[in-house]
DNA sequence: GAGTGGTCTAGACCACGCT
DNA sequence: GCGTGGTCTAGACCACTCA
């Protein structure tokens, strides 16, 4: 056999395939357009199918492909922009700020968020869940949690219907002094990944934010969006700009 | 046989390794314990290697393990909270800013970076090469784009050595407006991924910055963190949180 | 029911870090 | 050189969507 390939050389087989097929991507297909199915892609570029599978997941977890069982594989939008973090601290639910609330139950919450929070551990909370859209598309479901600390004024005898607007609209009464926020990659738990319309474990973006109110953390959020779909846009101005991905840029020593 | 899972029904194997794994590695192992490989591990549980690593693949994307080639797998410690974005606003390479300048040089920045800039797809602009480690290690690497017309004091003839601070210093000399920044997910360069110790294609939190001064964008960023061992963290106030990972949390309707 | 992507297996070999 | 994780193969079956 004579050494043909020359530079594929120490370059695993599925990373050069994700670099053909992003380029592919770019001059020969449309967005929305599906692709051939895997078995005939690894077919076609002689790999087995784990292996294309590879380059798929890698390209899909950056934006550029959709897949969906029983579907297919098609290319997808670039990422929406979506905002995080106004210029004007608001609390959630207040003026129009994209989320509907889904419901809300009183509940012990997760260590995780006890600990943000500054409650005990095993103290009930309101615990709103929310959901975001955009183009009519989930992008994002949250849980916000409010000890009762926070909203003392709340009536005592509620319908599940009329539990998420009187926490929120107690909520309001507050005034919100700063927000801090984290955000870190995760994986879709089976329930958010069910609202997100995603298989579980997809990952996603978890944004983790505090609301400080009168010195205190008054409310805490989880907000879980899309990683494939999404780009979280911070900073005050109009935010949504092009995206798109570049092969390899020049390099600065 | 007899039907002894009946709570392991319609649930992958690799999904349930996982949750198992996780709760182990909790009440089992302390940081920095190296785990037993792969194939000891996979023999345990009863199923093929590729399917522990899919689940091994989880936990570390989820920040709970660490994998090396050639040394091991190792419980990895929290999350380390790194801030981005400062309550005021800053130029880079101002102050005291945790990042180290690596190098600079002249050349055409990627379309994506220039359609950021609002400059010509192949217009030449000063690319500062920028790394960033806390505790010793490095957590990201960016590249800074400026604009030739936003530096027009910068002297004729710079060493190498010189170009970086310069072009910084004369950076300084504009009064900074404003910064937007969004943040996605994505896969790190070959190049990149040598900075940040880790494989190519390693899941990377990329963050993209305008820098604003006189109405104009005067500079762009694109920072790429390490998206195992990073929590960005916004919003002013002290952002060195406690962080975990809750299995599953209670549920509002 | 046909076709898609998702899961899983049981092997093999390779690249890398140590010692 | 040995042990580790990383890549790759050639199959199989399952879960889902849609006509």
């Amino acid at each position: 056999m004579g050494t043909t390939q020359l530079e594929s050389v120490q370059e695993p087989k599925y990373w050069h395939l994700k670099t053909v097929l992003n380029d592919a991507l770019d001059s020969e297909f449309e967005v929305g357009e599906i692709l051939p199915n895997e078995r005939d892609l690894a077919a076609r570029f002689g790999v087995a199918r784990a292996t294309l599978r590879q380059a798929l997941e890698q390209l899909e977890l950056e934006g550029r492909l959709q897949r969906r069982r029983g579907v297919g594989t098609t290319v997808a939008p670039p990422r929406i922009g979506v905002a995080v973090g106004p210029s004007a601290n608001t609390w959630p639910g207040a003026g129009r700020d994209a989320w509907t609330t889904i419901g809300c139950a009183e509940a012990v919450a997760p260590a995780a968020v006890a600990a943000l929070l500054g409650t005990a551990a095993d103290e009930a909370v309101h615990t709103v869940r929310r959901e975001r859209t955009v183009q009519g598309q989930p992008v994002a479901t949250e849980l916000l949690y409010v000890p009762p600390a926070s909203v003392p004024g709340l009536p005592g005898l509620l319908t599940p219907a009329e539990h998420a607007p009187a926490v929120l609209r107690e909520l309001h009464t507050l005034e919100l002094e700063s927000e801090d926020r984290a955000v870190e990659l995760g994986s879709a738990r089976a329930e958010d990944a069910k609202l997100l319309d995603r298989l579980p474990g997809a990952p996603v973006l978890v944004v983790t934010t505090r609301y400080v109110s009168g010195g205190r953390v008054a409310a805490a959020s989880v907000a879980t969006y899309r990683a494939d779909t999404c780009r979280l846009t911070f900073g005050d101005s109009g935010a949504l700009e092009v995206t798109h991905h570049e092969p390899e840029s020049r390099q600065a020593s």
